[in-house]
DNA sequence: TTATTTTCTGTGGTATACCACATACCTAGA
DNA sequence: TCTAGGTATGTGGTATACCACAGAAAATAA
């Protein structure tokens, strides 16, 4: 066989700001956001020296992260991870309910009746760890399950929205789901829009959908009450 | 009087990159971007030269624009004016009829009186627009009735994230308003869904919304069958 | 004439140098 | 000791130079 016969193209136009920009991504997504002692510093020089790169693709990538809201610019201050205030992560949690609740709608005409089923099984794998209090392992099938509902709308831009709040809805939920009973509630939830689902009831499963992700934000609303102050912490710049 | 008592900060942070976004954003806003003989192809070279300043805080606009997915930037082949397929502009339609929706629920409970009376005075005042088949005129107006309820509905995420379908909704909206009796319609729409704001029906305003901009979503799927074609004219790299 | 190779030109990608400004620290005068 | 004012340092912002690659044009071989 000739050389190179099986070779790819090197991950077709490969670029270090999307690299840079996938990469900040995701390391922002592992931080502890919402610690108090968490540096949300970003050094472009420290970032290009350690990534062994120069600064012009990390400033790109900053860019579209600012562009993402994920960090806020500063001219001549500096580059910080964008901590969210209370009733921005509530708007967050509306907006998500927005999106969801369409994606259900559609989601009871353009779903296979195989794909529900294969999320009604999920949903009934993981309620044990609910019922365990498994609160880590339950909170990322929770985040699952709902992502896998605005996939089945059909329809990609009501999934690729809510990506954008996906980052900070995750932290969100996490740290929500300890609070209460409400991985138990969480649970019974589920369940019950995956039967509207399947009944194929438009408005019913929208309803639910909808009331289920409110009710985040009425937990929210009523029990967070300290983290609009630590989320104006170092922020309140520009 | 002291001097410097009245002089307020230099227009606080100035950057070339943010000025440079919101001109090519804007300047893109105005093309007619589906025209199919409109060159959808922006140079830097050419842009930079043209506005007086380096290739530097063009790129980083140009990051912007493109996390917006307003652009394509192609490695080595240039910058492209980012034409939607009639199935994106599909689903543009759908999620801004998903955050609309959310938003007239909301506007039933958060809205004031006056507001959403001043709502139907500006509705009112144009929908002789509509009678006069002044397409252009009542196109603007149509546009300015949903961004206002998505206004009244207190929730600004809600607006912002419709505001990165805005720019495609706009040329949307302003094609399909000429084609049947659609102004006429439309005005009764809006009409039906102030008195359900107004009567601080929730979900009856939430339908309307819905059903309105779906119908919308109806009219294109089954009127523009040649956009496609035309979407993924030279946009087709990947 | 046709097919192939080579060269040239233009593109975005990257690295680097330098700038203006913000800040913290230092120093001299009260 | 305390307070201006100056100075040093570090930040993101900008300009520039050069690179690798794509694609077209031109040159060459069949």
């Amino acid at each position: 066989m000739a050389i190179g016969a099986k070779l790819r193209p090197i991950s077709e136009s490969f670029t270090l700001k999307d690299h840079t920009f996938k990469l900040l991504r995701a390391a922002i997504l592992e931080m502890d956001i919402y610690s108090p002692d968490t540096d949300l510093r970003l050094d472009e020089r420290k970032l290009a020296e350690s990534l062994g790169i120069s600064r012009t693709p990390i400033r790109e990538a900053l860019a579209r992260l600012a562009q993402e809201e994920l960090v806020h610019i500063v001219p001549r201050k500096g580059v910080f991870v964008c901590r969210k205030t209370r009733e921005e992560i509530l708007e967050m949690v509306v907006t998500w309910a927005a999106l969801e609740s369409m994606a259900a709608r559609l989601a009871t005409v353009y779903a296979s009746d195989s794909d529900l089923l294969a999320l009604r099984k999920f949903a009934m794998q993981h309620s044990s760890d609910a019922v365990r209090a498994d609160i880590e392992e339950y909170s990322d099938a929770n985040i699952k399950f709902h992502q896998k509902i605005l996939e089945l709308s059909g329809c990609s831009l009501l999934g690729s929205t809510a990506e954008g709040l996906f980052i900070h809805m995750q932290a969100i939920r996490r740290r929500a789901m300890g609070e209460g009973d409400r991985a138990l509630k969480s649970v019974v939830d589920h369940m019950e829009i995956i039967e509207a689902l399947l009944a194929r009831d438009a408005d019913l499963a929208a309803d639910r959908v909808r009331e289920h992700t409110m009710r985040l934000h009425v937990h929210i609303s009523k029990t967070w009450v300290r983290l609009e102050t630590i989320g104006s912490l170092k922020i309140a710049v520009g």
